[in-house]
DNA sequence: GCATCCTGTATTGTATACAATCGTCCGCAG
DNA sequence: CTGCGGACGATTGTATACAATACAGGATGC
């Protein structure tokens, strides 16, 4: 296993302007940094295990000290950055080692999700389940591959929501931009999105049917080759 | 289902001296705070749900707004306290249906990592699990809650580290002081504990007889028990 | 040549002062 | 009495200045 580090691509110049409206509703710079940075950082801004310098922050976003650490802070609480006191703050590292663990984490609470949401399934669930399915379907057709992980996170938020455990939510929501973001640098396998789509559809029967055990089985299933494509793809030189 | 938060019994008052010592490693003060604060809530110095101000706790702590507002994001990120932006921080409410979830969201890892610490399990891993359990038996003969409660725990973590996924054992750690804290504050019916060793024995022969399937399905047993027993303690009034 | 210590600089951490925001209470019109 | 609006006080959020720490480089002693 070569564990080695996986390094972005992007530049680190732009000082992004930010239009500054009025005030919706007052956010706080801290909030509004932290936002910014995790978008910066899972669009491949800032190298995967990079160096965070809070004062090149500053002058990036145009706020003192003050709310970056706080932004810092924040994005350590959702994992996407590391900070050692007196030391600094580092952009997560990502490895194989990394992705196959939180897949394995994201299969394991999918279990637990998948089969509180199939005994608590309602008609309105499935109908919208159906209709993001559709519209997912639709979207892969036409080769649309942002509107395809968007509608690919939707299916998968509104069973979380039927599961009704939002502590498990919360965990599986924290990591599932990163994935995305890998995925998005990394491309996945062709057939792999209508794979997905039509693992979707046997989970949404699963559910219909109130067959738990076939529904985790299929979602697990679904998880495990999700890692391996994306394991591949990450050991491709390009 | 009643679901309505339970208040802790606490004071708020002691400002609790902190002996300084020269300097240890230098431990910065948001990182002290964190902590302190950290163990007060779990000690029920804060009741679940109340607000924290941050003037209250300059006063208490002693430093200023500035290492406060980062510890207060530290532990938002850690689960324990939930902050409104421009509105405050509070303690996270505890009530029935949240235990639960995190019982349930429990299981669901603890699921994962016996699994793959089965399969992973050296000759000292098991050396080492057979050593604490044998002390958490005699410690539980003796009568001796925090120590019992502390080598359960230790119990758990060497299994989490035989599974060897960081981010799936840093959920269940997060989660772990608040649960302990909430059995100290409730306790647990006689022979609970003991019924627990027991199931961590069986536990361990599976582990060693390389049985994950009968690990897992002991483990899940006994976490579902644990959460009825501590669901079933908080319902009674006192 | 090697280890040790020292010093300078870049960076992180803290305190204080000040600005912005929220909630509440009061007054007032309807 | 009820609903609305505006001012006050408590609280949160931000900027700046300053202190503490870590790290790199070189001088010194052996």
């Amino acid at each position: 296993m070569p564990q080695r580090p996986v390094s972005q691509s992007g530049t680190i110049a732009p000082p992004s302007v930010t239009a500054d409206e009025p005030s919706p509703a007052a956010v706080p710079a801290y909030v509004r940094v932290c936002q910014q940075l995790r978008q910066d950082i899972l669009a491949g801004v800032f190298p995967w295990g990079g160096r965070l310098k809070i004062l090149d922050l500053v002058r990036r976003y145009g706020v003192s000290q003050m709310p970056i650490r706080e932004a810092l802070q924040k994005l350590q609480g959702e994992g996407l950055i590391t900070i050692q006191p007196n030391c600094g703050a580092c952009v997560r590292t990502v490895d194989e080692k990394f992705i196959g663990d939180i897949y394995d984490l994201r299969g394991a609470i999918d279990t637990l999700l998948i089969r509180r949401a199939t005994s608590r399934a309602t008609a309105d669930d499935l109908r919208a389940l159906e209709i993001i399915l559709e519209t997912h379907q639709q979207a892969e057709r036409r080769g649309e591959i942002n509107a395809s992980l968007e509608y690919n996170k939707q299916f998968h938020r509104v069973i979380y929501r039927m599961g009704d455990n939002p502590d498990a939510t919360e965990v599986l929501e924290r990591y599932w931009d990163l994935i995305d973001a890998l995925r998005r640098q990394f491309g996945f396998s062709i057939g792999f999105m209508s794979n997905v789509i039509a693992n979707h559809r046997r989970v949404l029967e699963a559910i219909a049917d109130r067959d738990a055990e076939a529904a985790v089985r299929i979602a697990a299933e679904s998880c495990e080759r999700s890692k391996s494509d994306l394991i591949e793809r990450m050991r491709r030189p390009r």
